[in-house]
DNA sequence: CTGAAAGCGCTTACAG
DNA sequence: CTGAAAGCGCTTACAG
């Protein structure tokens, strides 16, 4: 520690900046007043090694290309930013976009305990062995969406059942009998819960769920037009579909201009996510809008929180409301 | 040092593991085992500490809810992930997204230094002061664009001139004579060169430029609906007009529709990128497309060089090529 | 081909 | 309120 050119030890110096312990006013002011003019910043990696905190949360999330991701990203870092205002810790985030392979998360948990991630958001579901491996580092988790809920850590996520359940329900209002779907994959949230909804409302509304209406997409545009031309082409061609996300939604509207059908005269279509571009497709489409800005801040405060205090406490759960967006596609 | 219970130094540990000296077969056979047996891992602080290399790079885009900058993250992540697997340099990127706030980004260059990233791919503006800065802090840099173009840095960008000048000539030879244009700010990239392009374009075809004609927009759809507006309100409305990217391109799509202007029969609306939502709009936009996720890769294999090889060599600059997509809108 | 030792820049008991 | 010293886990001359 150069800065003991103010006649101090290098202890009191580390005192000062950590303030880990009193230093008289007189000494302090001293040793500020040398490290401002040296333009002095304490080495980072020095810091990082002994205390075993890296100041930087990693965040991961399923495909980034997806718009509802990088609001979340902003969201999450405009939490931390104001974090930092407040405690001077500046976290910085490491993105990983799982989308760009999938064999690819595992490598980027190893390179997140390697770097001591002091948190990490998991926007992507994460295998029962990556989790347990975070886990034994000791990383603070948060999770987003339910993909890990079950399990005791903190979690944000918008309620996917009720999400799906009121985009249905909101088709039957219309006075839909014949209601398709194309979910997103089952196997992982939030596939699984908006498969969950919609199911509820056709039963609460005694409507058959036909099993050729029940179909199944990777969340893309392109998965979605495929499995809407397949419902398209039906003899009992469904006269609305639910869409478990936008992306799917607009495929699925492409896919009905393409072979003819209009929209909504022809089917209603409805989408989940109420990104950017579900305003701006023609007709507009109607969905629900799920904040994702706002889940990305509320996940950072979450982080922030445990962060700060350590101790163990119980998990705690942010539900983020959804609002059906009614516009021109149902 | 736990892994000298292969009974062996840790100065030999050390070298079988940087591979930085000759170690006897025999010795790196004992050591290798002990340590895949212990599980162990190199404390990633200690090393960066010693090597002053944090194997981390920096990605800061302009704008990260604009569907350009995604792509292009995952480009760059993808050109990582690969030298990754050919030279065991697991590059990790930590993300800044300056349209978070514009003030953040010095905050973010200082976190960046501190850090002591290898490298940093700058898709967005920077001032000269976080130039310097990065500069004198031996940081790599790669410019994604041009904004920092003229000094003697690698980049990689699209001719951003030509391509509107493309796009602008693509409405020329449609037979418009009055084209407007809604460009990007000005006092930076790519925003510049697009305005440049525009007017070489309209010079070329000896049209008249008049100056209500050329609006500034901040790149957003929304601030592309109100220059739109401004321009339809015209006594003299344009036939066409030509939008500095599709984002803007897009709200001034919508701005047409809502005063029951037809695309294209009343206007015609090019833009620039062709980013997602493009093809997705009705009626679909003319655009030139900008391969983002390519950029992304060039820059990422642009940074993995001048990490490989630190020795001063000319500057690197590769120029990605552009086309035009004829669709719906002009 | 291998080791003992010094050093990187910090933090934190332990003493005063 | 302040310091001298040990230690964190690595790397790298310097010697053999």
């Amino acid at each position: 520690v150069v800065a003991d050119l103010a006649g101090v030890s290098k202890t009191t110096v580390s005192h000062v900046i950590s303030g880990n312990r009193p230093v008289s006013a007189a000494t302090r002011r001293k040793v500020e007043r040398v490290m401002s003019e040296l333009g002095f910043e304490p080495n980072y990696f020095a810091r990082a090694m002994q205390s075993n905190r890296s100041n930087s949360v990693a965040l991961i999330v399923q495909d980034l290309t997806n718009p509802y991701y990088p609001a979340l990203a902003r969201g999450l870092q405009g939490a931390l930013a104001q974090q930092r205002d407040l405690d001077q810790h500046g976290h910085v985030v490491m993105l990983f976009d799982a989308g760009a392979g999938d064999v690819l998360v595992d490598v980027f948990v190893t390179e997140m305990i390697r770097r001591r991630v002091d948190g990490v958001v998991a926007a992507a579901a994460l295998s029962a062995d990556a989790l347990s491996r975070l886990r034994a580092a000791g990383t603070v988790m948060v999770a987003v969406g339910a993909a890990t809920r079950g399990s005791d850590i903190d979690w944000v996520s918008a309620d996917d059942a009720s999400i799906a359940d009121d985009a249905t329900t909101y088709l039957i209002d219309q006075g839909h009998t014949s209601i398709a779907c194309i979910q997103g994959p089952r196997g992982s949230e939030p596939g699984a819960s908006r498969a969950r909804g919609w199911e509820r409302a056709i039963r609460r509304a005694g409507l058959d769920g036909r099993p050729e209406y029940e179909t199944t997409a990777d969340w893309t545009t392109h998965g979605g037009a495929e499995a809407a031309a397949g419902l398209f082409a039906l003899a009992n061609r469904p006269s609305a579909v639910f869409c478990a996300n936008d992306q799917m939604a607009i495929g699925a509207l492409n896919a009905a201009i393409s072979v003819g059908l209009a929209v909504p005269g022809d089917v209603a279509l409805v989408g989940v996510d109420d990104i950017d571009a579900a305003a701006l497709v023609r007709p507009a489409l109607t969905t629900v809008h799920v904040p994702a800005e706002e889940i990305g801040r509320a996940a950072g405060e979450l982080l922030a929180r445990r962060l700060a205090d350590r101790s163990p406490s119980p998990s705690r759960h942010v539900l983020i409301s959804h609002e059906l967006i009614t516009r021109a596609s149902a």
